[in-house]
DNA sequence: AACCCAATTCAAACCGCTTTGAATTTTCGG
DNA sequence: CCGAAAATTCAAAGCGGTTTGAATTGGGTT
């Protein structure tokens, strides 16, 4: 059905060397016998084995990605759009992606063996935590990575790339408040991870600035999950003090949040005031003419496509100084917000 | 930092075949040498090359997933939940997940390369089509795989594991009919796929039972997406002969029919019914006390999982004959039904 | 002590590719 | 036409395991 390179070479009356060589494009072999090479190797139907391949190299030609488990970190949907844009970009660039789901106590562990085995030749980073042991591992064990986020702010020694959080949240603060809001509720990701501390952050700088004082009874820190919106924009709606408007860290609990708002009888947009942070989910398409949120878009999609690109290149070129891009958002104005009833 | 067979071998003065031998548990090794090698292994930190061990034994240890790009097929969340719950299983069971994710065009030829390459040792099909090539050409070139969902009823030449889409949809038809609704609409998933039709198939059924006529103009089959469900509720609230029931293909639509009738200010389960089926997908828990969608419930994860050791066990006993498994779903009422209101 | 059979152990071949260092063939100036 | 340099080609040695077939060791008999 398919030969091996030995087979290919009697075929041809030639060295396997020279086939080897011929295959692979070095310049040492006349383009005579290189044709006559890839004649027979495509008549013949040969295709090098992958296994002889990685063991004669050392290289594997794939990029690990380690997810933990009950995953807390990484909330399902955000994760496979990051893994569909990386995926695709991997394939079109002749690399296999390899995934491993474990506890997350066997983690670390998981990511050394990986490595110390030669089963991947760079790793992704998902969902990077304040004081991240996995960056320090992958680099103390001279490992190609990229991080998707960023750890400490002001750590270049890795390749990352990374949404302007603060920035965004900020902004989106900062338009609450031009619209006359001065009670603005935050429905935060799980601080634990940086980009959550980064958003309130953000935040926080918007409100200051306009001399609001940040209440942390409307502020809330939690899984980015449907419930959490509905329950804690249920609970606000029902304080003494309600926030007139509320920002989101996703499109999940916003969702919930509306669903509560909707129940409770009251119009999005001018009975209360909704803007979230969009993954741009295809599933959950917040688009149309007129958007059904106000959101800080930014496509997860392409930022695994873009950070498929940046590890692979780091693979390809180890001696390059590690590289940094920080992504603006885009402010999209839907329906979801207004100015603040006037009592 | 960690040695090699030949290099343990030589350390305990021993030759490489009986190491090997000790480590993979023959048994024409004696105690005493076997206990010498593994604590010697243990102690020089020896790890066998896995890619040494898939060139010398032909088998990979690794199960491929092949994911179309632009996918209609397999909603994101879905998939990932059911990925999650395989993942687990592969890991805990010494298999890694290479997945492969490219374009439609592209996929056959994706699974022919990864198994005449043994790159894998089994193959994971999801979301099969009505006349799917995939399960011919894996039976063709005799690679173990198993299905999730099935293509034809009456296939049981490869292993699958399925929900009774048919029953489950049946039951919640007639559900909606024993409270008393007579006009029920379906917002159903793309119909090229065979679970949609046995959905389709199941309210049928229970339609005709009751000798109600099935309406078109009230059937839909789309991507289960959830910006489907808010435009097509819509729309139907506006029928100038609307439906006092909707049976849902998935929780994304239903999420947002529910967007679509809290917007026009009517409360589910009084002013309309809505029935999901629900895929228990983590981060948009139907749960509580009273959930707030009545749903047929079948864990997409927990098949994932079974799938997975289902697959396993194919690869490890070849000879065996297909297995399938045939899972009901469970009806959970929740608040989102009630019987008609009477005009 | 000699012998036989079973229990262990071993040297070497093999999996299929890359790469080193040497050998062979071409090319070309003189 | 010759010899040296340049261009090609090749045999063999890895990469790190598994497995075959033979060799060695050990225990039990006579």
């Amino acid at each position: 059905m398919s030969v091996n390179l030995k087979q290919l070479a009697e075929a041809l009356g030639i060295s396997q060397t020279t086939v080897s060589r011929a295959l692979n494009g070095f310049p040492e072999v006349s383009e005579k016998t290189r044709r006559k090479v890839l004649d027979m190797a495509q008549q013949l139907n040969y295709s090098p084995s992958p296994h002889a391949k990685k063991l004669a190299t050392g290289k594997s030609k794939t990029i690990g990605h380690v997810v933990p488990q009950s995953d807390h970190m990484m909330i399902n949907p955000l994760f496979s759009d990051f893994i569909a844009g990386a995926g695709e970009t991997y394939s079109e660039a002749g690399y296999d992606m390899l995934m491993s789901i474990v506890p997350r106590d066997q983690e670390e562990n998981t990511y050394y063996k990986l490595i110390a085995s030669k089963r991947v030749d760079g790793m992704m980073v998902h969902a990077p935590l304040v004081n991240d042991t996995r960056i320090a591992l992958l680099q103390k064990l001279n490992m190609p990575f990229v991080v998707h986020g960023r750890s400490a702010d002001d750590d270049d020694s890795y390749t990352w790339l990374d949404v302007n959080n603060r920035r965004s949240f900020e902004r989106a603060t900062r338009l609450l408040i031009d619209l006359g809001h001065r009670r603005i509720g935050l429905l935060n990701g799980l601080e634990s991870m940086t980009f959550a501390q980064r958003r309130r952050m953000g935040y926080l700088d918007a409100l200051e600035d306009a001399r609001i004082d940040a209440d942390p009874g409307i502020m809330f820190s939690e899984d980015m999950m449907e419930p959490y919106g509905y329950r804690r924009m249920h609970e606000l709606l029902k304080h003494k003090n309600p926030p007139t408007a509320v920002l989101c860290s996703s499109i999940l609990p916003a969702m919930g949040a509306l669903r509560a708002v909707q129940e409770a009888g009251l119009e999005p947009g001018r009975d209360v005031s909704l803007v979230t942070h969009d993954d741009m989910l295809s599933f959950l398409s917040n688009s149309g003419d007129i958007p059904m949120f106000t959101a800080l878009r930014s496509s997860i999609k392409a930022a695994g496509e873009r950070c498929a690109e940046m590890l692979i290149e780091a693979i390809e070129n180890p001696q390059r100084d590690p590289t940094h891009e920080l992504w603006e958002t885009e402010l999209v104005l839907g329906s979801s917000t207004g100015p603040p009833q006037r009592p």
